[in-house]
DNA sequence: AGCCGATCTGTAATCGTTTTCAGTTGCCGA
DNA sequence: TCGGCAACTGAAAACGATTACAGATCGGCT
C-alpha cells in the first residue's frame, strides 16, 4: 500500500525521477519533440511519481484558462438546469471547465460573480442576466465574450440566444382562442424581460384576434401565482383562461383551482412556458410550450466558439422558435361553462 | 467613454501607475501594513487601472485553490438540483467556488473529473460516486478530503452525509401496512448503493410485518419503471401498491397506471421518494420521502471544513432521517377491490 | 577532414502573485 | 548628537508550468 503523498509532486520531481530536464518533461507531455528512449523514461517517472499537472501554473504561464462561465438565476429552475447540462457537456467535448454561479436575480451578487469571472480570466461567459445588469453591461467592459441566454437586449452588443417568446406567447392565445376560450388571462414576472417579451406577445396576439387583454405582473413564485389566481377568480370578470409565462406559475395555477374546486379546463384552462415531464402527469396534462433547452445550451456554446475565433464579427442573435405541446387542460370550451 | 483595455492589467501596472513596488500594492489589497497617504495612491491607481487580481497567479503562490469540487451523477436530478445549491451557498459564504460536474454514472467520465479535481488542486470534494469508484476510492490516494453524499460505503475512510435509507422505504412500508395494503411490489434501481438500501429497509420492514418481498431492480429511467409496472401488472400475482426509490420511478408508475386506467389509490397505492413539487400536484397527490436536502448540502461542507481543519480527526458518517409526507396516492385500500 | 543541417536537449526567462528579508525612514530618549 | 526601535517600503525569491534560444550530437556530403 502506498503512502499517500504528502504534497502533490511537481513537474520538476519528474525531470528529478527521470534525470532529464523540466523542459523535456513538458515536451513529452505537451506532444513536442522528444527521442522514444526519453519519452519511455519520463512516461515511467510521470507514473512513478503520481504526478498531475498544475492547472494554475498552467495556465498562468499560457494565458489561457479553459473555462467558461455560466451565470444564471438559479439552477433550479428547469430551465437553466437543462441548459447547464447542455453546456457542460459542450464544455466537456471541448476539453473546458464550467464554473457555476447562482444570482437569484440578485443585482449584488451578479456583480460579485462578473468580478469573479474576470479574475478567473473565464475564456468566455454564458450569462442569463437581471434587468439591472443588462441595462449597463454595455458599460461593463468585461475582456471576454459574452453570450446571453433567455433574457436579452433588443440590439445588444453581445451574442444571444433567445426563444422568440412574443410568438410563443402569441401560439398559445391563438390556440385558447381557436379552443373557443374569450376571457383569456395572463401572469407575467415581473422582474425579467422574457416576462415582458411574452406578456408582449400576448398583448399582440389578443388584440389581432380582438379581444381584450387582461395581465397582471407578479413576483417569480408559485405562491405569488396561486393568490393572483384566487383572486382574480373571485372577481366578477373572471377569466376563462390563463397563459402563464413560466413552470412555476403553472404550479400556482393547478393549485389554485385545486383548492377552490375549479376543474381544468371544465371552469378554466390553463397553458404556460416549459415542458417539464411532470406537466404531462398533472390533472388532465397541462400545454406547454416547449423550448429547445438542448439546443439553447448548444448553440450559446457554438456563438460563443465562434466570437473566440473571430473576435470582430458582427454581433449575433439566435432567435428560436418554441413548439406549442398541446394537452388536456386547454380542452375545448364548454359552451355551458359559467 | 473609455477604450476597452487590450490586456488585463497587472499588479505591475498598478505599481508602476502609483509609483510604488508591486509589494505594497500586494499589501494594499491584502490588508498588509502600508501607511495611509500610499493606501489611497494605491486604490486610486488600481480603480483607475481597471485591476483585477488574477487568480492563477494567485492560486500558484499561495497554494490555497479556495475551490470546492462537486461531482454529482446528474444535475437534472432534482435531488442534487438542490444539494448543489446548498453547497454553492456555503461555497459562496465561505468565499470559495464550485466547479459542478455530472459523471452521468459512467466511471470513466467519473475518473477524468477525479483526474481534473487534482490537477485543480481542489480544497475538497463533495461527491456522489456511481458504485464502481465507490469500491475503489480508497486505493486512489486523493490529496484532498472527500464527503460522499447520497452514495455511501458502510464504514469508509472517507466522511459522508446519507440519507437513513432503510428506515426511509421501512416507513413507507409501515405505512402502507397501516392503510391496509399487503401485497406490497418494490422498485428499485440498479446502479446506485442508494437503490440497495432502500430495497433492504424493504426487504426488512415487508419481513416484520410477515409479508413477503416482491422487488424488481430496473435501469434508472422513468420509462424502465413504466415498463416494469405494466407487466407487472398484467400479472396474476399484481401487486396493490408499490414503493418505488426515486422520483423518476414515480412517474413512471403514474403514467403506467394511466396508460391501464387503474385509479390511484382504488387500484393501485404508490409511494416513493423525493418531495419535489409536483408531486403534491399529480393525481390525488403522491406519498413520498422528504429528503431534507438543504441540511445535507449544509452538512457536507460543514463535514468539509471540519475535516481541512482538523485533518486527523476520525472519519465521520452523518445520517439524516427523512420525513414521511403521507398524501392520497395511499388511501386507505377498498375492501371491495380487486 | 571539415562543414552543414537536422534533431534533440537543456538553460533560463516568463506568466502575476505573495512573502521573506533587508533596508530606509523618522522619532524618541539619553 | 547619537543609538535604538518601530513602522513602513522595496528587491528578490519563490510557486509550477511553457517556450525561445542556444548548445550538443551525429550523419552525410564534398
Amino acid at each position: 500500500m502506498s503512502a499517500p503523498a504528502k504534497t502533490a509532486s511537481s513537474i520538476k520531481d519528474v525531470a528529478r525521477a527521470a534525470g532529464v530536464s523540466v523542459a523535456t518533461v513538458s515536451r513529452v507531455l505537451g506532444n513536442g519533440p522528444v527521442s522514444e528512449a526519453l519519452r519511455k523514461r519520463v512516461e515511467d517517472a510521470v507514473r512513478a511519481t503520481g504526478y498531475r499537472p498544475n492547472l494554475s501554473a498552467r495556465r498562468l504561464r499560457s494565458q489561457h484558462s479553459q473555462t467558461v462561465g455560466l451565470v444564471v438565476s438559479d439552477i433550479r429552475n428547469p430551465f437553466f438546469t437543462a441548459v447547464s447540462r447542455a453546456v457542460e457537456d459542450a464544455a466537456y467535448h471541448a476539453g473546458m471547465r464550467v464554473i457555476l454561479c447562482n444570482s437569484d436575480e440578485n443585482p449584488e451578487r451578479e456583480e460579485l460573480y462578473l468580478r469573479l469571472m474576470q479574475e478567473e480570466r473565464i475564456t468566455g461567459l454564458i450569462f442569463a442576466p437581471t434587468r439591472a445588469t443588462l441595462d449597463r453591461l454595455d458599460r461593463l467592459d468585461l475582456e471576454f465574450p459574452v453570450v446571453l441566454i433567455d433574457r436579452n437586449a433588443p440590439a445588444g452588443r453581445h451574442d444571444a440566444v433567445v426563444l422568440d417568446n412574443p410568438q410563443a406567447a402569441a401560439m398559445l392565445v391563438d390556440h385558447l382562442h381557436a379552443r373557443g376560450y374569450r376571457r383569456i388571462a395572463g401572469l407575467f414576472g415581473n422582474t425579467s424581460t422574457t416576462g415582458a417579451e411574452r406578456h408582449e406577445g400576448y398583448r399582440a396576439a389578443m388584440a389581432a384576434k380582438g379581444l381584450v387583454p387582461a395581465a397582471r405582473f407578479i413576483a417569480p413564485y408559485a405562491d405569488a401565482a396561486e393568490e393572483a389566481v384566487e383572486r382574480w377568480m373571485a372577481d366578477a370578470d373572471r377569466p376563462e383562461a390563463f397563459v402563464v409565462s413560466n413552470s412555476l406559475f403553472l404550479m400556482g395555477v393547478v393549485k389554485a383551482a385545486r383548492r377552490m374546486g375549479l376543474s381544468i379546463p371544465g371552469r378554466l384552462a390553463v397553458a404556460g412556458f416549459d415542458n417539464e415531464p411532470w406537466t404531462e402527469l398533472v390533472g388532465p396534462g397541462l400545454t406547454v410550450i416547449e423550448q429547445p433547452v438542448q439546443e439553447i445550451g448548444r448553440s450559446a456554446m457554438a456563438l460563443l466558439f465562434e466570437r473566440l475565433e473571430q473576435p470582430d464579427r458582427p454581433t449575433r442573435r439566435l432567435v428560436l422558435a418554441g413548439t406549442c405541446v398541446v394537452r388536456g387542460s386547454t380542452g375545448a370550451r364548454l359552451e355551458a361553462a359559467d
